[in-house]
DNA sequence: TCTGGGGTCCTAGGACCC
DNA sequence: TCTGGGGTCCTAGGACCC
């Protein structure tokens, strides 16, 4: 037997911890930028407010109900969500933490009682609001998928806050109810061509001939029906598999159309990239940047969107001045003068971890160990006195500068930052 | 007119997730 | 004026190999 525990709100509950006021009030949480809603407290939700809304186009709706509005405090939810998982692995030994704010369990009390079930899921629950104030919610079921839809079911459709399904096809009259797009792997794509089939409902999904759904949808497609129908396809990921890609990208606060600009803001991201990879102790051979032009003004002479240029790099590494260049010279590949850009990244392909580093044959390494010596201890002052202290001339940044995120409503770090503590009075 | 068959590796792009 | 950021997996198609 599976359960997805999942955070209600979770980082509009994170703020409300230590702003008990807020618990009645409507709270919600821009995205990096303050560009868009990601997260809604259920007052929130019931003005129908959506996720991804910008936010300057629900102004006048937060003046009016005064909603509270806060910037995201990554090191708040982090530090929170940490907590909350360290107490589901004191209840649940097989643990996959699958998002900041979900984990999945698997028990072996498959044969217990319904009742018997729920008491265990209304006992973790407790145990977790009590001890960091977050609510959450759980499904149990037997497949991975299906305990995401019991999850649903316990937040949105009963509202009890524990759901569990042993078998779908028991529970005709919910599965009517629920959309597919609820289901774990239907995005808007798939719920678009499945509506084309007339499938709208969880129910009307279960009937489909897997051969069939194998012939539109591929694997991945077989695989959720599958799963959805009862039939186990996906256990726990005990090992979170090192990560493959690394990507820091940025939206400007409005469009740029010089190369100088461009240089600069990616001098800024080739060293979060950097800074990004040591911690991980990781280096990288390749990397590309990406271009986007702006998509609610397309000015591009040709109507093009999307540029990338893929670059290899003469050693693997991770040192801030190789990357600057690197990318730099990517840059200078892709970018054509008149397009209005809005948002563009660096990303690093094929990571590899840093003590196996392959030196090139040709290559004197010598310059590459002395940098390499020069970003550790960089990394040191910088962690010591603050991100920015010391760091490459070219990633300094101009007065007007449209990539630095805007944080105008960020709480304080109660948890992480001596500085930030809660002062009671 | 007729022009093999089967691999592997790589990249771009589309789909999904939070 | 103002529309997020960071991931994964899968497939199609081209280059190249024998």
């Amino acid at each position: 037997m599976f359960a997805l525990a999942d955070c209600n709100n979770f980082y509009a509950s994170c703020e409300r911890i230590f702003r008990p006021e807020l618990r009645s009030r409507p709270v919600l949480v821009l995205s990096n930028n303050d560009g868009c809603v990601v997260a809604r407290s259920n007052e929130v939700k019931q003005l129908g407010i959506a996720n991804g809304t910008p936010h300057w186009q629900i102004k006048e709706l937060i003046a009016k109900h005064k909603i509270v509005v806060f910037s995201s405090n990554y090191q708040l939810y982090g530090d929170m969500s940490a907590r909350v998982m360290d107490l589901l692995g004191q209840q649940c030994a097989d643990l996959e933490v699958y998002s900041i704010d979900e984990a999945f369990m698997r028990f072996d009390f498959y044969r217990q009682t319904q009742q018997k079930l729920e008491q265990e899921g209304k006992r973790i629950k407790g145990f977790v609001e009590q001890c960091t104030g977050i609510p959450i919610s759980i499904g149990f079921a037997p497949t991975k998928t299906l305990a995401k839809l019991a999850n649903h079911i316990s937040k949105k459709v009963t509202a009890t806050g524990v759901h569990i399904i042993y078998d779908p096809f028991e529970q005709e009259d919910l599965m009517k109810r629920i959309d597919v797009s609820e289901v774990w792997g239907i995005g808007s794509a798939y719920k678009r061509k499945l509506s084309d089939y007339g499938i709208e409902t969880v129910w009307q999904l279960l009937q489909c001939r897997e051969q069939w759904f194998y012939k539109e949808f591929t694997i991945q497609g077989l695989r959720l029906l599958k799963e959805l129908k009862g039939i186990p396809c996906m256990d726990l990921e005990d090992s979170p598999t090192s990560r493959q890609n690394m990507v820091v990208s940025r939206a400007f606060r409005r469009d740029v159309y010089a190369l100088e600009e461009l240089r600069e803001a990616f001098a800024n991201f080739a060293t979060r990239l950097g800074e990004k990879l040591r911690r991980y102790r990781q280096i990288t051979s390749s990397l590309s940047v990406f271009l986007l032009v702006n998509p609610y003004n397309n000015k591009s002479p040709d109507g093009r969107r999307y540029f990338s240029q893929f670059i290899q790099l003469p050693i693997a590494s991770s040192n801030t001045p190789e990357l600057i260049n690197a990318a730099w010279k990517a840059l200078s590949l892709c970018f054509s003068s008149g397009r209005n850009y809005k948002k563009c990244g660096i990303m690093a392909y094929g990571l590899q971890p840093e003590d196996v580093v392959q030196l090139s044959l040709f290559e004197e390494p010598e310059q590459h160990l002395k940098t390499r010596k020069l970003m550790a201890i960089t990394d040191k002052i910088n962690a010591r006195f603050g991100n920015g202290t010391v760091g490459c001339a070219a990633a300094l940044i101009s007065k007007d500068n449209k990539w630095q995120r805007l944080e105008q409503f960020r709480s304080p770090r109660y948890t992480t930052s001596w500085l930030e503590l809660l002062r009671i009075k």
